[in-house]
DNA sequence: CAAGGAAGTGAGTAACCACTTACAATCACG
DNA sequence: CGTGATTGTAAGTGGTTACTCACTTCCTTG
């Protein structure tokens, strides 16, 4: 079959930073070898370090756009509104990333990064400066409610990490905001979860 | 001088995990080598896996003991006070953390690698859970007050992480909460970061 | 003081990893 | 049609890493 066109740099880069974010998130700056993103991208590794020089300069685009693709989904989620009304449409947006939570797991490495790498903390800052920026004119809150909205979305970023929408005690539970939507998003991320969980457990077989 | 008398497996585990502490702080799970951990702690890195078997179950204790910390702190900072107080209280003991951010930053590194791991996922997963118990115990407070306090809390860490006590500027400022104590905070931290710097860019030489 | 056990290490091993070199295939275009 | 740029790779390279084996040194205790 193996349909093998050539494609332009550019689309080359698309397609390395799509494997990159579903690569970082999984197993973080450290724990991803360039050689697996190679693979998932369609290319060899060599190919990756033209299109992006180091393995550090990818995981910071690789962050980066995924700042961008944040930015986006809470833009669309709050298209029209202003103040609180915003706010909670963004808030929403933010909760529903968890149904496919590369996106947040990616943006959670680059935290942990952060501490060992000042290139890395750089990226996180400046991330966290044009969201903040976003949110405060797109909603036009106060710094109060800008910061509980953000360490709602930090909390977000955590419970999608260590998978806290498997447990079911109350503590768990109640730790959740928007319970509502919560039972709909545990369906919609069962079946994606169980996948997830058996490719795991293979690639664990060694240990 | 070499001083180096024999230490019983217990104390020296005690010395293995502090150095795990700082090590794993900085460079995370993955990150980190055992062999580093081993010349911090003054042992050979066979004895390291002696004592702990495996580099996970080193993290995860690690991990652990950094829980045990936190929640040692807040008990301290909380005692004879209920309520509001005591959430105060542990909250401005979970602040004071910044001033050497390293359980913050195992907290942080242990959430991140817990996307790529169950056994450090359900690591985290009991630790929130000790965590929030004995929140909910000591304060009495209702389940939103309780959540919206880890919810800073996590923030907390992230700003550690990324070190956004170094942004002067208005929107980073305004993130912080409890800003009085975030300028005594500052100066207390500040030789502590530099130093920090300067060893982290030896090390970064050869990049 | 003999001996079993606990503390501790030197020297590997097999696998992996970020990154490079040298080269091949393909395309755009004058 | 040829030539220069672009896409792409096979085959390394030097270094690192988690973990092991075989061994020594010291302490305790009967």
């Amino acid at each position: 079959m193996m349909v093998s066109t050539r494609q332009t740099a550019a689309e080359r880069k698309v397609a390395v930073l799509a494997a990159a974010i579903t690569e970082f998130a999984r197993s973080g700056y450290a724990g991803t070898s360039t050689e697996t993103i190679a693979a998932r991208a369609g290319i060899s590794q060599p190919y990756l370090f033209r299109l992006f020089g180091t393995k550090k300069d990818l995981f910071i685009a690789t962050y980066q756009q995924v700042g961008g693709r944040i930015v986006r989904d809470m833009t669309r989620a709050a298209e029209g509104l202003t103040g609180e009304e915003a706010m909670n449409a963004m808030g929403g947006a933010y909760l529903e990333m968890m149904a496919d939570p590369e996106l947040l797991q990616v943006q959670m490495h680059g935290f942990a990064a952060a501490t060992g790498d000042p290139d890395i903390a750089a990226a996180c800052r400046e991330t966290f400066d044009v969201l903040w920026h976003f949110v405060h004119e797109k909603t036009k809150l106060d710094d109060e409610m800008v910061r509980q909205f953000f360490a709602e979305g930090m909390m977000i970023s955590v419970m999608s990490a260590i998978d806290l929408l498997s447990v079911s005690e109350h503590w768990a539970q109640s730790i959740c905001p928007n319970p509502e939507k919560m039972a709909a998003l545990m369906a919609a991320t069962q079946a994606l979860h169980s996948s997830r969980i058996n490719n795991q457990e293979k690639k664990d077989k060694s240990a």
